[in-house]
DNA sequence: GTCTATATTGTGATAGAC
DNA sequence: GTCTATCACAATATAGAC
């Protein structure tokens, strides 16, 4: 059960061609993005990344450790920047603007992301704890209540000023997620829905990012 | 290649347990819903169903008929209510404040559903293509104009009476399915980032049936 | 129709040469 | 570090008795 620890100290020198364990994390996130965990196959992932398959065990002992490490890397890069912007200081509006555009833009380059992360979290709900944990660094606990408390005294400012109708913080936050984030899981059966290819698709998101913002604020606005 | 046709010509008589195939349907549909179709095993599906192993490929032949059984009828009950809704003549508010109600109650009873259903498009989109075929009973290209017609329509009429901004068919679509699914899609990651257990989530959910239209119908009034 | 037993792959994982 | 060869087992699938 313990783990071996290889010394891995790579001579610079000899690097003509990228890191290894790189090209191996690189490779196994196309595929398990593409196929899910458990229909993703290690030979698969392999010759993805032009390896022998032999050597994703040598690096990553398993295909549950390189799974897990697939998982940490796609889940820090969609969620994070979504907390900093919604638990910072700026004014809601532009709290809103910022957080579609990044969103959009980050998403239009990895469009897989959202659906493999839903996807992961539905068939092991335990790995969403790890998840909270891994992109706060703390304990949630700490930082809940944090972002709420922000949050909730700007909404409270712009209900008290009669521009903006009461509204849960929890229902605010859903709100905005679902609509940044279920075009892109839900690509291909809008896709199919609309007859549509992929540049059809790149234009309703860019289409998209300019109108989403003043449609969820004047969701809110009276 | 033939698919051997088998004669199942149950005698009512016998029938004082309910019908194994349908107890086989079931049991799949739980077994996959949770593990995914790749994750999930024909021995689970057995136990579920209290029947041996044998019997699933007696009836359903192979494993891919099966999570193809599955997915037909799961996908069958999710989308025909929202197209025959969306396509119907009924007011525009009443369309949305059915649409919420409708799906909301019906995700309520079944809340893998929609993490299931786009999870399998995403591992299959070819599988997408069947879905809106099955869906319409006919040619989507013949369903599709019918409800975008009727909806541009009653869209232009309010944008003309100046009581509504404008929008594109498509994101109109789009902006309302993603704010009735995607909460249940997301179930998981929603519950641990709030700390939620599932009486807080049912509440949420209550919540949501009663606010969301008029969120969504704001967002579109000028 | 339903079971037991068995065949047949597919696939993750390791040993060991280089 | 990287490869070849191989293991061990899990999982789908079938044969055949009842």
């Amino acid at each position: 059960m313990t783990v071996k620890k290889r010394s891995r100290a790579k001579s610079p020198a000899v690097a003509a061609d990228a890191d290894t364990e790189q090209r191996i994390l690189d490779a196994a996130s196309t595929v398990f993005l593409r196929r899910g965990t458990a229909g993703a196959r290690m030979q698969d992932i392999a010759a993805e990344a032009g390896v022998n398959h032999a050597l994703l065990h040598y690096y990553f002992r398993s295909k549950d450790r390189l799974a897990e490490a697939v998982f940490r890397r796609a889940a820090t890069r969609l969620l994070p920047p979504f907390v900093a912007i919604l638990g910072s200081d700026l004014p809601l509006d532009e709290k809103v603007a910022r957080i579609v555009e990044h969103e959009l833009d980050q998403l239009r380059e990895a469009p897989y992301l959202p659906g493999y992360i839903l996807s992961e979290l539905n068939h092991h709900p335990e790995r969403a704890a790890q998840l909270v944990q891994t992109l706060a660094g703390v304990d949630p606990e700490r930082v809940r209540p944090a972002i709420f408390a922000t949050l909730a005294r700007q909404i409270d400012e712009r209900v008290k000023a009669k521009k903006m109708r009461p509204i849960a913080v929890e229902q605010f936050i859903v709100n905005l997620v679902s609509l940044c984030i279920f075009p892109f899981a839900a690509r291909p059966m809008v896709m199919t829905m609309f007859g549509w290819g992929d540049e059809e698709f790149a234009r309703f998101i860019d289409r998209r990012r300019r109108e989403l913002p003043a449609f969820f604020l004047e969701a809110l606005a009276r």
